[in-house]
DNA sequence: CTATTGTTAGTTAACGTTCACTAACTAAAA
DNA sequence: TTTTAGTTAGTGAACGTTAACTAACAATAG
């Protein structure tokens, strides 16, 4: 187990308190106060702040990869695949809304060099594991091939961000799945080689 | 005229200084430092460090309507249109790139509700031109219209937010002009009704 | 022409508050 | 009985901001 459940909660705590007033005011006074503990009792769990920060971006990354590399994934078209991943990280996002302020928000983390490695190595995770799917697509004549795999895997990961941000920003003010899932559709069209 | 030569300086400075090390080293010490005045200096040209955050955010809705509202845009063809709308981003961010840390960077403004509001009508107004474009582009039959403008749209900001944000972290390690250029002439491939 | 008055943009010193973090102690669980 | 997880009460450093003052300059009045 990665993290105890008191860590767990201070993680999950800290990402709410930055969700809601930004990365300025996540403090360990902030957190203690949201889950009724005192400040030094913090320090039972967490060496210090910096700590709790790498933290999250490692809670991050496990809830990451459970997104993409979940087994429906097998034995799927490409096409397939990539709309579970969307729908996944939709079903993730409506179930754990203050993920989306910091999920794709790496500007929060720029405060030291580990914080900012960290990030990059999610990024770059997340832009693999795509970036595989269509190109193996490519190869089977299911996703047009006209167009470099890595620029599709730009446009469908611009796209993902772009509306999970939105929708953030709106209050939360439509609905994720459905607009995520039409928006899915569209970009479909335009990669799929055939489209009937 | 907006701003005094003095408080233009203090906005650029606090911009570079956000890039480096994030809006959490960004105080009234490190920007006076920066500039070489002191502290008490930073108020006679700010009522306090808010006023100072909205003012970025003002400069960054000038910076953001000269490219988007440059009369180039005159007599072209919708895509020719967003087409320039890319590269004049890539060209203002090649030469200010300090503003890439903080432009698509919703996050950093989180922590008041004004500085909320005028991120997401920045955000609004891009929306809008862009949208315009691409539907008087669907209505002449210049763009595919079996897709919504505002889906077209969507993708087209994702994917330069995107490449921004990638350039940005890689520590501005490629060419954001060519594989801008080179995204944009795939996403045409994608958008035009007819692509020869 | 010069003395007065006001403005601008800076200084040093200090304010109260909050920050991350620690020492010392305590209750309860293992 | 030792370990774990909490407490209270504190630390020095940094924070945004203000007070008090000054040098340099401009406009105006005598």
């Amino acid at each position: 187990m990665e993290f105890t459940k008191r860590q767990a909660e201070i993680i999950k705590a800290s990402i709410i308190l930055i969700a809601k007033k930004g990365i300025q005011n996540l403090t360990i006074k902030s957190i203690s106060k949201s889950i009724g503990i005192s400040e030094p009792a913090i320090y039972r769990h967490f060496e210090n702040k910096m700590d709790i920060l790498l933290a999250i971006l490692s809670y991050f990354k496990n809830t990451n990869s459970i997104v993409l590399e979940t087994s429906e994934l097998k034995n799927k078209t490409a096409i397939e695949q990539i709309g579970l991943i969307y729908s996944n990280h939709f079903k993730e996002f409506n179930e754990n809304r203050a993920l989306t302020s910091v999920i794709f928000s790496e500007e929060i983390f720029q405060n030291d060099q580990r914080l900012t490695d960290k990030v990059l190595s999610i990024m770059k995770t997340n832009n693999i594991v795509i970036s595989q799917i269509i190109k193996t697509g490519q190869k089977n004549n299911e996703i047009r091939n006209d167009i470099p795999g890595e620029q599709i895997t730009m446009i469908i990961m611009g796209a993902l961000r772009l509306i999970v941000t939105k929708w953030r920003m709106s209050g939360f003010a439509f609905d994720l799945k459905k607009e995520g899932s039409d928006l899915w559709n569209s970009m479909k069209k335009m990669i799929m080689k055939t489209y009937k």
